[in-house]
RNA sequence: GGCAGGUUGCCCGAGUGGCCAAAGGGAGCAGACUGUAAAUCUGCCGGCAUCGCCUACGUUGGUUCGAACCCAACACCUGCCA
């Protein structure tokens, strides 16, 4: 059996794939050229996402070649989703994406070696193809019964569909078939919602050109009660440090429940079968050291960050949910907490603003209405100090060091602010008196 | 192009002239309990200068003391017919 087919199925990495006993031959008889693909939706890849990067990784690791597609023109069409039709993006804007997401992905896979990985862009064969030709090529190949057939289409018959988000799995069938062509490419993987659109191209490349070709598709992670994991309060995790700061990031998986933390560790840790058998094993002993939280945040943080950010999100958390007083910690300390939290400044004149004003700068809560009643609720804090009074303002008492105010809405959510005095010109550090 | 139906807060969805910032559900937030879990219970859930004011029920205009609710035009969506 495939080393790597057996390791992505003990990770719980393969929902389905095509004649399975083929593929592991297949993998075994030598390097296989594979490819995944990501549509630019926004301007940045998500924790989804990152699960066919981890895969890419493993299959490279073994000496396959990958190659990332970036999805320049499917991205201008928009796959079909359940929930009903896409807006369409301006071409600039999906330009910029795809920009962004090569750059992003570059850093998961490697450029060297026997095994270099390549990032291709399917603009680059159907900016120019003609409609004729993509009508008699590969639009003959594709029985409208058969499309009217597939899940994603089925639930968006009532409510409609357009022709062009119809015509979406021509578009990444013609990607495979392209890959195949020019790069030798045999293999492809997804996640199990695109298995309709990786088996379409399967199936055009027998038509068309008689090759017989494999894939794969991994699954979607749940969370507990089976909803998809990936979201929190302030929406998708992304794996731009601006979109979610790696403080963010960190804390978003060491949260992860005991009854899936097993799961997600072998998707997003690459360490070995034995030391995540020892952690499940610790997570089902004693679950309130949360051992395998921890191991998962720690390693999916340096890797897509960096093992700098890990610690710096390590050391955050533990002077904030720690016991140690805010009030003690030295100031390059805190001066890194605060950078960590992504804090704005908040210019300030000779009165110190209402304390409501602050939980609101510091980005915990969306307005003062918010703050008061989170207020209200017992829910805000002040330098780890729960506050009582809405109508308060803040102190000279309050500031660390001089400047800075860490805030906290419940238990989790927590932000900063840097105060400036506007008033004075040079002064960059202002004393309290 | 014609006819019919539709467009409500993050999502679904009630609401047919004042008692509507708008029922109900979902999602989300907070508190309690905990392990910065899960489950459960309770409260909250447009904004602000919070006994009040502002913005909001596709858009614009009108009727009215008063409109999410009535009228007109327009836009978009769905279905049927051409």
């Amino acid at each position: 059996m495939s080393a790597v087919f057996d390791e992505l199925t003990w990770r719980g990495l393969v929902a389905s794939s095509t004649d399975e006993a083929a593929l592991i031959e297949h993998l075994e008889a030598g390097p296989v050229t594979f490819y995944v693909g990501f549509d630019p939706t926004a301007p940045s890849l998500h924790m989804g996402n990152l699960v066919q990067l981890m895969v890419a990784r493993a299959m490279q690791r073994a000496g396959h070649r990958p190659l990332i597609l970036v999805g320049g023109s499917t991205g201008l069409i928009g796959d079909p989703k359940a929930t009903g039709e896409r807006v369409l993006n301006s071409k600039e804007t999906v330009a910029g994406w795809v920009e962004r997401i090569q750059q992003q992905v570059a850093k998961f896979v490697d450029f060297t070696g026997p095994a270099a990985a390549q990032v291709v862009n399917n603009l680059d064969w159907t900016e120019s193809l003609s409609v004729l030709d993509f009508l008699r090529d590969i639009g003959k190949h594709f029985p409208v019964n058969r499309m009217l057939a597939r899940e994603v289409v089925k639930a968006r018959l009532e409510d409609g569909i357009s022709y062009t988000e119809f015509s979406y799995v021509l578009l990444q069938s013609l990607d495979f078939l392209e890959l195949n062509r020019s790069y030798g490419c045999t293999l492809q993987f997804g996640g199990s919602d695109q298995w309709g659109n990786i088996t379409a191209g399967v199936e055009l490349l027998r038509r068309s050109d008689g090759t017989h070709v494999h894939a794969l598709a991994t699954p979607l992670l749940t969370k507990a009660d089976g909803t998809k994991f990936g979201k929190t309060e302030s929406g998708t995790v992304w794996l731009d440090p601006e979109m979610t700061s790696p403080y963010a990031f960190h804390q978003f998986f060491l949260n992860a429940e005991d009854a899936k933390v097993v799961e997600y560790l072998k998707v997003f840790s690459e360490r070995p079968r034995d030391e995540i058998d020892e952690l499940a094993r610790q997570t089902v002993e004693a679950p309130h050291r949360r051992a395998a939280q921890r191991a998962l945040a720690d390693d999916i943080t340096a890797l897509v960050h960096s093992p700098a950010e890990r610690d710096a999100a390590v050391a955050a958390a533990a002077a904030l949910f720690g016991r140690s007083d805010l009030a003690e910690l030295a100031e390059p300390t805190l001066a890194s907490l605060v950078h960590e939290l992504q804090a704005p400044d908040l210019q300030v004149g000779a009165e110190l603003p209402p304390v409501v004003d602050v939980l609101e700068a510091s980005g915990v809560v969306a307005s003062k209405s918010a703050a008061r009643r989170a207020i209200a609720e017992g829910g805000a804090y002040l330098n780890n100090v729960r506050l009582a009074d809405p109508e308060a303002r803040l102190g000279d008492d309050d500031l660390l060091h001089g400047r800075y105010v860490i805030t906290r809405r419940g238990k989790r959510t927590v932000g900063a602010v840097a105060l400036v005095r506007a008033t004075r010109g040079e002064d960059d550090h202002w004393e309290p008196s």
